[in-house]
DNA sequence: TCATTGATTTGCT
DNA sequence: GCAAATCAATGAT
């Protein structure tokens, strides 16, 4: 018997996934295709206060032609950075909260929505508005890059995991499209319909 | 300058 | 399940 993946929650871990992130090359590729190869790698931060690690179990994809994505009419002041290149993170602020997304293409982003703690998390971090605010995510971090900035993205232990799909949450337009992504059976999913512990019946 | 809107979260019924 | 909180971006006046 073989043990599963490392468990990864030392500080080491973190270091180590700070000092190899994935680089740019891999972001600039289908929305979709990066949206689903999110799920089970790492989204490390490292500022003042030390490093935070957790893996990345839900994501949606914001793509050309999608009336729910904020690039859909264009650049305007608060999404330029989706117009950057593959890697750049697009914060934006709704409501009283932060969201992160990572960018793909020309205008097309994929939003980061809940993470599994791992080391140095101390605030619950389901939902991509809890997510940003365990990982200290704001304003600065907008337009900086997961290849090199103070937030980064790099390879998950083990095989590519079992997904689950479905329609996006929260928005009001192009609901139907199922562009919702996240770990199967992960219990750090934001929401129920995907992940999770299983529909109850 | 004013009004509307929202890729959320929280608390209450 | 529903509404309120709360604020910056956006578009209209």
């Amino acid at each position: 018997m073989r043990p599963g993946p490392d468990p990864l929650g030392s500080p080491e871990d973190a270091d180590r996934a700070f000092r190899a992130p994935r680089p740019a090359a891999w972001y600039g590729r289908p929305t979709v295709v990066v949206a689903r190869e999110l799920l089970g790698q790492l989204l490390v931060r490292r500022d003042a206060g030390g490093l935070r690690l957790g893996r990345i179990v839900e994501t949606e994809a914001y793509v050309s032609g999608d009336r729910a994505n904020h690039a859909f009419l264009g650049p305007t002041a608060r999404n330029r950075s989706m117009f950057g290149p593959p890697g750049t993170l697009y914060v934006y602020r709704i409501h009283q909260v932060h969201c992160a997304n990572v960018v793909t293409g020309f205008g097309e982003a994929v939003l980061l929505r809940s993470l599994e703690p791992l080391y140095g998390i101390l605030e619950d971090p389901r939902g991509p508005g809890r997510l940003c605010r365990a990982l200290a995510i704001g304003r600065r971090d907008d337009g900086t890059s997961v290849v090199d900035g103070a937030v980064r993205i790099a390879r998950g232990p083990g095989p590519p995991p079992a997904i689950d799909r479905g329609v996006r949450v929260g928005i009001r337009r192009a609901r139907h499209l199922p562009l919702r992504f996240a770990l199967r059976g992960s219990p750090w999913v934001s929401r129920p319909g995907l992940g999770g512990r299983g529909r109850s019946r």
